[in-house]
DNA sequence: TTGAAGCCAAG
DNA sequence: CTTGGCTTCAG
């Protein structure tokens, strides 16, 4: 989010630039905004979410950079700071708040609207005059709250049912199917029920408070949508026999079709709501990780498990295959549009259904929305109907996601067809790796990861992520030694010490970045490449792109992994028993440090952007493009990145980025409708006299992630307060604290002449108690990053993996991909170092504006002009001192302890202008009446 | 059908 | 100028 209104106030400092001009440069990209926006914000037509949104995202932004041949460098969130947590928190809750209140008003119409509803029910005009609806209730503002309760509260209630009252106590209470409802006219049915659905969606938690616990809080969801649906049905029915009374036939009762209606199309969406998530998983493992987590074990996954384990040592085979003879007997009828693919594990069956079944089964059970509560009870415990259908429904799904993902390019298979006889996804285990091939390599829809909470379904979970860790496990171990092997000889290799040992402690990152020096080697073990290399390289995308790996390497994975066989004993042979001990211990470290990423990744793996972390990952790993996961924001470490010159700036639009101490900044770069502008930390200094403790001290007035801001502030003030009170670190705020509560006991103004206007002003402001937190500056000044020294390589992308990559089930996609892959190859290939200079692309000849509003001008004057009297540190003293030393006293001005109230001193603007006017014009230095002229009659576009 | 950002109008 | 409400856009 960045620093409310932050960007308003250094616009005049960015320049639009041609992205072309960014070819060659490495640039940090801070991803972690979008993959929580992609999944939410990314809709198709019809509103429901896309299926990969976050990997669809991410293609498209690594094709754009790659397009403009940038070496960008991915960057993910670690953990939130604690201060940012709470800052959110606090929000969340005022936001809360402020909605209850709304609902409160809310409320009040809608017992209103109801009581009119009921008299007009009682008078019995039920067809000829229209009902309101309740929108247009609400929209018709108060004065229907005071009208309409005209009649005696007496009599009212004789005509009105308990029910609505009941309603607007709580409005789930009532019970649509009691007879009391059915007795009611249909329109009034109508409105209730369509209230009732606007309740459940948008009002619910007032009723039902939401669980803290994540996994209760799915739970919680699927309540509501199994409500909601219900609800639909009822109103569909409700609405038919409106038609049909107006129609003038009987009013018909279908209770009981309509719940079964209900129930189908229900947990059709059930399972459909969460199929967004896919897990890759390889057959690459061990047999032995998932042997060991076989223990663990609970009634529904034993199926599961069993299942695995007897294929384990086998060949490649199907883990589970669904059963199309299901115990229908058990099971209502299914409606008709669940039937075909109606299917459901039984017991003995050695094809137990997939984890993410069992969960979605599991979820079902657990599920204790009232609906279902009643269906226990009337079952005598037994699993309800519409359970059990989502039970079927999941399983159909399952497999008809299992066709999808199987046969990526054949879009014309009808939806029914696709279930039955279709194999399923395979999970391949095989103990050696010649069956490894990447084609092994399937995808597995998985459930949403917090769909359950309870223990069971967590182990079924950590086991699918085993599968995927172990694979990665094995991937980074070889690659890991590899660098290992790397950094062993580029240590002895070039003595200029730098510090590349030193960063051993860390995570996928490492080994990416570690990667240079293999690059960067002349390829000279190639004529005796080995088997081994080649073999790894099939199964290891990754490696591929380094070309031929050396013999110790090979060695290297020799020794420690088991999995690779087939060694060419010959190659490493002429190794020396020192270098072998030294690699030995160095694995060592890297096996620890190994374990610890692994750990690390199975927790990132239970969140649901964990899981879109890992697959964004994978995704990054077949275009060869470096990234890291930062310890906690990302935006410091790209800040950190470009201030160590391990890249050249970053690509982000989040201004905390500043804040962190960065210096070269490209915004927009991903939005397509306006310019990319690149804005540089010295312009901030210079232009508008912002150094990196005055933009931290702006977060405290104008708010941010870390701090709410002072209510009633926006950067204009913000720079008028931090020209006020003048001073090094939080001295400024601690400065205004003080006066303000001084100023708060004073209660006239008597004759202080040291009273400017603007004190004036911010002394009706009102400040929190503890107003600088010094907390908030140390986690913008010492934030936790990764400062570990090296640099990035790049790698050319896997064209044939990523476009196998699922971005999405349906062929076209993948033609899309092709296309919006081809331009980019084409610039790979290119040789050329520079693109059209001149093209089409005619950045248009928009200087940046000079600072806009009066006040911001004035401040950022005095404030500079104070700065360069006070310090001598300016380094831009030499080039803008001359004017402001013959500024008249009216500029001088701008301190509090002047009484003079030089609002607009016409000079000031003038020098404002020129410094403004001359950085955005490449140091063109006009005389100062002329850059304030231009400056002024040029307003912004 | 979410949320963030940009635009506009009122205090 | 600040704020809030409203529209737009996101792949």
């Amino acid at each position: 989010m960045g620093v409310h209104g932050l960007w308003r106030l250094l616009e005049s400092t960015g320049k639009p630039i041609n992205p072309e001009t960014l070819e060659g440069k490495i640039l940090a990209v801070d991803i972690s905004i979008w993959l929580n926006q992609a999944v939410k914000g990314v809709r198709d037509r019809d509103g429901n979410s896309v299926q990969n949104a976050h990997l669809l995202t991410l293609f498209h932004r690594i094709c754009k950079l790659l397009f403009f041949r940038i070496r960008p460098v991915f960057v993910f969130d670690g953990d939130a700071p604690l201060l940012k947590r709470q800052t959110l928190a606090l929000r969340r809750q005022r936001k809360e708040e402020l909605s209850r209140e709304s609902n409160q008003t809310n409320e009040k119409l809608l017992k209103t609207f109801l009581k009119r509803q009921a008299i007009k029910a009682a008078l019995g005009d039920r067809s000829q005059d229209p009902l309101p609806s309740l929108s247009s209730v609400t929209r018709n503002e108060v004065d229907d709250m005071y009208i309409l309760p005209a009649l005696p509260p007496a009599e009212e209630k004789d005509f009105c049912p308990t029910l609505q009252e009941e309603f607007y106590e709580d409005p789930n209470s009532v019970d649509i199917n009691s007879e009391e409802f059915a007795s009611l006219p249909p329109e009034m049915k109508h409105e209730i029920l369509k209230d009732m659905k606007e309740f459940s969606k948008r009002r619910r938690t007032m009723y039902h408070k939401p669980p803290q616990l994540s996994g209760d809080f799915s739970q919680y969801q699927l309540a509501g949508l199994l409500q909601r649906n219900q609800l639909n049905q009822r109103l569909e029915k409700v609405e038919k026999e409106m038609s049909q009374q107006s129609a003038g036939s009987a009013p018909q009762l279908y209770q009981k079709d309509g719940d079964q209606e209900n129930h189908s199309v229900e947990s059709h969406r059930l399972v459909s709501e969460d199929h967004s998530h896919y897990i890759l998983i390889k057959g690459f493992t061990k047999t032995k990780t998932a042997s060991e987590n076989l223990s663990a074990a609970q009634p529904w996954s034993g199926n599961f498990l069993s299942g695995y384990k007897r294929r384990a040592g086998d060949r490649p085979e199907p883990l589970w295959r669904p059963v199309c003879e299901g115990e229908e007997d058990v099971l209502d009828p299914p409606s008709e549009e669940c039937k075909p693919s109606a299917s459901k594990p039984s017991e003995g069956d050695n094809s137990p259904p997939s984890p993410r079944t069992l969960r979605a089964i599991q979820a079902a059970m657990n599920d204790s929305s009232d609906e279902e509560k009643v269906d226990r009870d009337k079952n005598g415990g037994r699993v309800s109907p519409q359970t059990l259908l989502a039970i079927q429904q999941a399983l159909a799904e399952e497999e008809d996601g299992a066709a999808e993902h199987s046969t990526p390019t054949n879009s014309s298979v009808p939806e029914l067809q696709v279930n039955t006889h279709h194999p399923a996804p395979q999970v391949v285990i095989s103990s050696s790796e010649e069956e490894a091939e990447p084609d092994d390599a399937k995808w597995l829809p998985l459930q949403e990861s917090n769909f359950n909470g309870n223990s069971t379904s967590k182990n079924l979970r950590a086991k699918d992520i085993l599968f995927n860790i172990s694979y990665e496990d094995e991937m980074e171990e070889v690659i890991g030694q590899r660098n290992k092997v790397s950094e062993e000889e580029s240590k002895e290799q070039d003595a200029d010490g730098s510090p590349r040992i030193a960063r051993e402690k860390r995570s996928p990152v490492e080994i990416h970045r570690d990667r240079t020096q293999n690059q960067e080697k002349p390829e000279d073990g190639l004529p005796e490449v080995s088997a081994v290399a080649l073999k790894l390289d099939k199964e290891d995308h990754d490696i591929e792109r380094h070309g031929t790996e050396n013999q110790e390497e090979d060695l290297k994975e020799e020794t420690e992994t088991e999995s690779v066989s087939a060694p060419t004993v010959n190659e490493w042979e002429h190794l020396d028993v020192d270098e072998l001990e030294a690699l030995e211990s160095s694995l060592q470290v890297e096996q620890s440090n190994l374990r610890e990423q692994k750990q690390q990744q199975e927790r990132m793996a239970n969140t649901v952007t964990g899981q879109m972390y890992l697959e964004s990952q994978e995704l990054l790993r077949l275009f060869g493009v470096p990234f890291l996961v930062a310890p906690m924001e990302a935006e410091a470490q790209c800040a950190a990145l470009d201030r160590a010159d391990q890249t050249n700036g970053t690509i982000t639009d989040d201004s905390d980025v500043w804040l962190f101490g960065g210096r070269h900044v490209y915004k927009n770069f991903f939005s397509q409708n306006k310019y990319v502008e690149h804005y540089q930390y010295n312009d901030l200094q210079n232009q508008l006299g912002l150094d990196r403790t005055k933009l931290i001290n702006l977060a405290y007035l104008l708010g941010s992630d870390y701090t709410e801001g002072v209510p009633g502030v926006g950067y204009v003030t913000g720079m008028e307060i931090l020209n006020e009170f003048p001073g090094p670190g939080l001295e400024p705020l601690t400065q205004f604290s003080k006066w303000w509560s001084e100023a708060q006991e004073k209660k006239r103004l008597t004759a202080n002449p040291r009273h400017t206007k603007v004190k004036k002003k911010l002394r009706d402001l009102k400040l929190q108690p503890g107003f600088p937190n010094p907390a908030v500056a140390h986690a913008y000044l010492q934030p936790a990053v990764d400062q570990s020294d090296g640099s990035f390589s790049w790698g050319l992308p896997q064209l044939d993996m990523i476009k196998e990559y699922p971005f999405c089930p349906c062929a076209c996609v993948c033609r899309k991909t092709e296309e919006t892959l081809q331009p980019v190859i084409k610039q790979l290939n290119s040789q050329q170092t520079q693109l059209r200079i001149d093209s089409f692309f005619r950045m248009e000849e928009r200087e940046k504006q000079m600072i806009r509003s009066q006040r911001l001008r004035r401040a950022v004057t005095c404030m500079k002009r104070k700065e360069r009297e006070g310090g001598e540190e300016d380094s831009e003293e030499e080039e803008h001192s001359p004017p402001s030393k013959s500024l008249p006293q009216s500029v001088r001005s701008c301190s509090s302890s002047s009484g003079a109230d030089s609002d607009d001193g016409g000079e000031a603007a003038m020098v404002t202008a020129r410094s403004v006017f001359e950085g955005s014009r490449r140091g063109q230095r006009g005389k100062s009446t002329r850059g304030r002229g231009r400056g002024r009659g040029r307003g912004k576009k």
